[in-house]
DNA sequence: AAACGCGGTCAAAGCGCTTTGGCTTGCGCG
DNA sequence: CGCGCAAGCCAAAGCGCTTTGACCGCGTTT
């Protein structure tokens, strides 16, 4: 059955009351409605989604724009949030469209999104420290979540992001406790702002301890492994070492154990290793060899939590706009006293 | 500007020649088209893509089924080969539309997406060895790629796969040619066909070269880190421990590397290491810390022809059905003479 | 001079749905 | 008995686009 016109005439009933019975509105009585429920589904009837949307004026679909180059790499956390997100688009009925586009397209992108009316909302992806999407975005009357924040204006819009500060800032504090004086950071480029705050969090427990803020054991890079392992090995390669790392990737953090090694150090006795993990789910707990010491937030997790919050600004059901997650710390057996 | 109607009386045009003009058919004057094009340019118009879509009949829209469960993990292939086929829809206008769903609704998904029209094609992912999906697929009068092949009856539909089992024979091979006698597979799962034919491939090369074909010697599993890292560690654990390794990817090669270092076995000298490089954007080439010797083929450009091959059979250009590209062989430093 | 072809344009008919604004019933109630 | 009011249903008007079929000059044939 390819249509409600076709449909009506074989119940004998009105398109308006099939459309009715079918999306629940009251005022069909229920025996239609379980008539016409099981004559779509005996008929294989399901309404064209495009003449839905004509119709109705919304798209019921959410945009996610990833800006790419040529020879960029595509953040290998992409894959977990989209999987969270996506389960609850599944859930509630809505669809993903994931737009690949050059990154000086970007803003293009959105504003064609809007134009043709092809999405309801965006998620933003990557906040940058002096990011012009939200503005833009808000200017545009798209519907937004940011995963992440910008630097300022954070209440203007919603998001939804990890503490990134406090857990650095309590995991540099449980090195210091254990005696280290010379923790070094791998970070994240540091024009994103999860890693601006994980430094400035790193900065403020190195600060309350009395200890200095050395640039020469502070490394931003690409989280990728190679980048890991090269600031490891530079800071190996230094006069005073230092006795713990501080990775902000599991990625750069396996990195960071490899140069270890090379050192002939063992991590958890000679140095001390602790990594942000995303629980990615490629990255099983195990890879690093140890139960390592972990500051962990399931990025998954922060793909249902914009996923579900943006639904609700677009359903008008507008809860809540913000939602800080708290990362959570596991000792593990990378990490141990300072050496001597 | 929001509709078509209000540029054409702006303009003194029929909505006809507005479309016609925007659409690139020839019945309209080069003036006329010009100066529409200029128009919608300036009012900021773009036409509503579910009226184009309703009107049309077509979604132009490419759809990617996901199925995942809970506690299952997403191939971390998944984003590259979403990079390239992402970048090719947007060249050509086309949406991608991902469906996250439970694995057991994946079937039901591809009907729903055909029921209400919501994309003219689908690339079908990780093909398994009686996989059901291309005889339903044809059924359901849907349009499909797929990445791989299924064991038979390949030629009944489209597919870009790699050629895995000249691929695996090669190396194996190339190990054998270095004197390798003990050579070890650690293969992903072999329900998925890829993995059925690198065995097969791997088999072939034993065979031709009067080998036995050692069970004990070969695993499968996942392919993450840690599965690399166990099947290696079983593997040293034997009376004779296998002098080569080949392993079916990246990451599951760095187990086998990490394990090899435990057992302190220098890669390219103690033991010889084979990996096949997907070349994951954030897999580095530089991660094993070495040039090793890998096979390879980008699954991004296998994204890239999937959708390229998709559309043209949507469109109607079908220029071919199949795609069989050769990975390359690239020597390195990870594999070496057999020790005595 | 009539017939023809053709480039350029348009009015109107869809595409398949939702939704507005009635139109019937049937029933309770003064 | 007649009225008002729900409940249940429907016809028709969109939503914004594409596409069919027709029209209208105007130069070319025959």
């Amino acid at each position: 059955m390819a249509n409600l016109r076709e449909l009506s005439e074989k119940l004998g009933l009105s398109q308006t009351t099939i459309s009715r019975a079918l999306n629940g509105y009251p005022e069909v009585s229920e025996r239609t409605r379980q008539r016409v429920i099981e004559a779509a589904r005996r008929y294989n009837y399901e309404p064209n989604s495009s003449a839905r949307r004509l119709a109705t004026g919304k798209a019921r679909t959410i945009g996610h724009v990833v800006p790419i180059t040529k020879h960029d790499m595509i953040n290998p956390h992409f894959t977990d949030f989209i999987a969270g997100a996506g389960a609850v688009y599944s859930r509630r009925g809505y669809d993903m469209l994931i737009s690949v586009v050059d990154v000086d397209k970007e803003a293009d992108t959105y504003r064609a999104l809007r134009r043709n009316r092809r999405v309801d909302g965006v998620i933003v992806h990557g906040p940058v420290a002096d990011d012009p999407r939200p503005a833009m975005l808000r200017e545009l009357g798209l519907p937004f979540v940011v995963h992440g924040r910008t630097l300022e204006d954070e209440s203007s819009y919603c998001w939804v992001d990890v503490n990134n500060r406090r857990a650095f800032a309590a995991a540099t504090r449980h090195l210091i406790g254990l005696g280290h004086r010379r923790i070094a950071l791998v970070n994240g480029w540091e024009h994103m702002t999860f890693a601006i705050r994980r430094r400035e969090g790193y900065e403020d427990a190195l600060g309350a301890a009395g200890l200095p803020v050395d640039p020469a054991l502070m490394a931003t890079n690409e989280m990728i492994e190679s980048s890991g392992h090269a600031a490891m090995a530079s800071f190996l390669a230094r006069a005073a070492p230092p006795t713990a790392v501080l990775a902000a990737s599991v990625l750069s953090g396996l990195g960071v154990l490899r140069a270890a090694r090379e050192a002939g150090l063992k991590p958890g006795r000679d140095v001390s290793v602790i990594w942000y993990d995303d629980c990615l789910s490629f990255l099983d707990p195990e890879s690093g060899g140890a139960a390592m010491t972990v500051i962990r937030s399931a990025i998954r997790e922060a793909g249902e939590h914009c996923a579900a919050m943006l639904i609700d600004q677009i359903e008008g059901r507008s809860a809540r706009n913000h939602l800080l997650l708290e990362a959570d710390f596991l000792a593990g057996t990378s990490t141990g006293p300072a050496p001597r």
